[in-house]
RNA sequence: GGAGGGGUGCCCGAGUGGUUAAAGGGGACGGGCUGUAAACCCGUUAGCUAUGCUUACGUUGGUUCGAAUCCAACCCCCUCCA
């Protein structure tokens, strides 16, 4: 399989400049090219996985990936996909979140191949120097008002009567000029996105065309979304973080066992190695081993991403509490002092510290509508109190809802 | 700067003096059915030291026994005009 073939097998081809060419270029050359990320967050969550996983496959085949990480243009904020404006961030909160979601990339990406390892910039490190003027006469001449406003980041912003700021407008242009210095600094000439990034894409694709006088590419890949055509990412207990200070890896392996059905191979195309041979495999008796194949494509994701180990365990730990409901080592643990619990502890408090309710009243709720269960029993008493003795006991497990289950560990 | 429209709970959206912690829908969560799936049915959806109390309809004041609803000022958004 060529490069342009794996990519569409595998589904992370949406749109494509120039398909044809790009395809020649792939096969008789390896090329640079980058992909930006922005620190709006600590960390990475699920969505952005699925561009990962594009650079993995590219450096696959030879091709050196930019992971560009834009804590320039992360203190204006991209308006692509949002309906409304970005809070700003501090200097400080952006630097820290650059920091945190570096770290991600070394799970995915080579930093050591020799021709291609992958390589990290920082595009503060050009967009900070620009001068308003110059940028202007150089470069503002090349982007006219009636076509940014043709862009969907901005049509819908202003059909919908909500405001759109000239800082945030701005942004394609950045977005465009990043282009075009990591072509001049580093020949790098494709940019891969998700598909709410196209207008953003072709922008840098037309400067670089009108001032270098050459054709680079921009390719899409599809948002993330289930087959309930909901953006993926997010849960009620927060984003799929991949840094695994914010999402065990229990929760992590959870969430891939808990997909779709109809989502189960297509993720496995997208977010594992596994070969061709085996998913089309996979694919003829999927009706008969569903479940089977849940637990393959949770172990895989998990495995490449928390390391082989942290995702044995957490299928271990899942077999115990879901088909023997019972403990597990590795479940999600609460762990309290013994002096804070020396005159008992509420149950609903338990749950809110595990962060399984938002509020006592909400916990309290859960108790009331049978959600609740202690050692596989239903409380039904919400002002359950568990006295010292039992607390200690160190064989509780708490479950809230079908799927939430833990433990609690006195030290 | 002028004229008009608007700001309601996670989101959309009804409500124009009291029975409104606020209709309806969406989402989310819990229960049932199942397979830790989907669909469907039922319930919940402000907080708390909890048969009560406290916050809540852009902000701050005011009228009133009583305000999301009336009045004033201010802030923000939209449309048209300058």
């Amino acid at each position: 399989m060529t490069l342009i073939e794996e990519l569409k097998y595998r589904g992370f081809l949406h749109q494509c400049t120039d398909e044809g060419s790009l395809d020649k270029k792939l096969k008789s050359e390896n090329i640079t090219f980058y992909i930006g990320f922005d620190c709006t967050a600590k960390s990475l969550h699920i969505g952005s996985l699925i561009q990962i996983m594009v650079m993995r496959l590219f450096q696959k085949y030879g091709h050196t990936p930019i992971i560009l990480i834009g804590t320039g243009t992360t203190r204006i904020g991209d308006p692509s996909g949002k309906d409304e404006t970005r809070k700003i961030l501090t200097e400080d909160e952006i630097k820290n979140n650059a920091d945190n979601i570096k770290t991600v990339f070394n799970k995915y990406l080579s930093f050591k191949n020799e021709k291609n390892k992958a390589l990290i910039m920082d595009n503060a490190d050009w967009l900070d120097e620009l001068s308003y003027v110059d940028f202007l006469r150089d470069f503002g001449k090349h982007f006219t008002i009636n076509k940014m406003l043709t862009f969907d980041s901005v049509k819908i912003r202003l059909e919908r009567e909500q405001s759109l700021s000239f800082v945030e407008f701005n942004y394609m242009i950045f977005q465009a000029y990043d282009f075009y210095e990591l072509y001049n600094r580093n020949a790098c000439i494709l940019q891969i996105g998700g598909s709410d990034q196209w207008g953003n894409i072709v922008n840098g694709v037309e400067l670089i065309r009108r001032v270098n006088g050459k054709e680079v590419f921009g390719l899409t890949t599809p948002l993330l979304t289930n087959s309930n055509g909901d953006k993926m990412g997010k849960t009620s207990d927060g984003a799929i973080w991949l840094n695994d200070d914010l999402l065990s890896a229990y929760d992590y392996w959870q969430f891939w066992r808990n997909v779709d059905d109809r989502d189960v191979i297509r993720f496995m195309k997208l977010f594992t190695d596994l070969s061709k041979e085996k998913i089309d495999g996979y694919e003829q008796d999927s009706l008969k081993n569903i479940n089977d194949l849940k637990i393959m494509l949770a172990n895989e994701v998990t495995a490449m991403l928390h390391g082989i180990e942290s995702s044995s365990k957490a299928e271990k730990a899942a077999k115990e509490v879901f088909e023997n409901k019972g403990l597990s080592e590795d479940m999600p643990t609460l762990n309290l002092n013994n002096k804070d619990v020396q005159n008992g502890v509420l149950l609903s408090d338990l749950i809110v510290q595990m962060k399984y309710a938002n509020s006592k009243s909400e916990s309290r709720k859960l108790i009331r509508g049978k959600g609740v269960k202690l050692n596989g029993k239903i409380v039904d008493d919400e002002l359950k109190l568990l006295d010292h003795a039992q607390i200690t006991k160190f064989q509780n497990v708490i479950s809230v809802g079908k799927k939430k289950h833990f433990k609690v560990i006195i030290g």
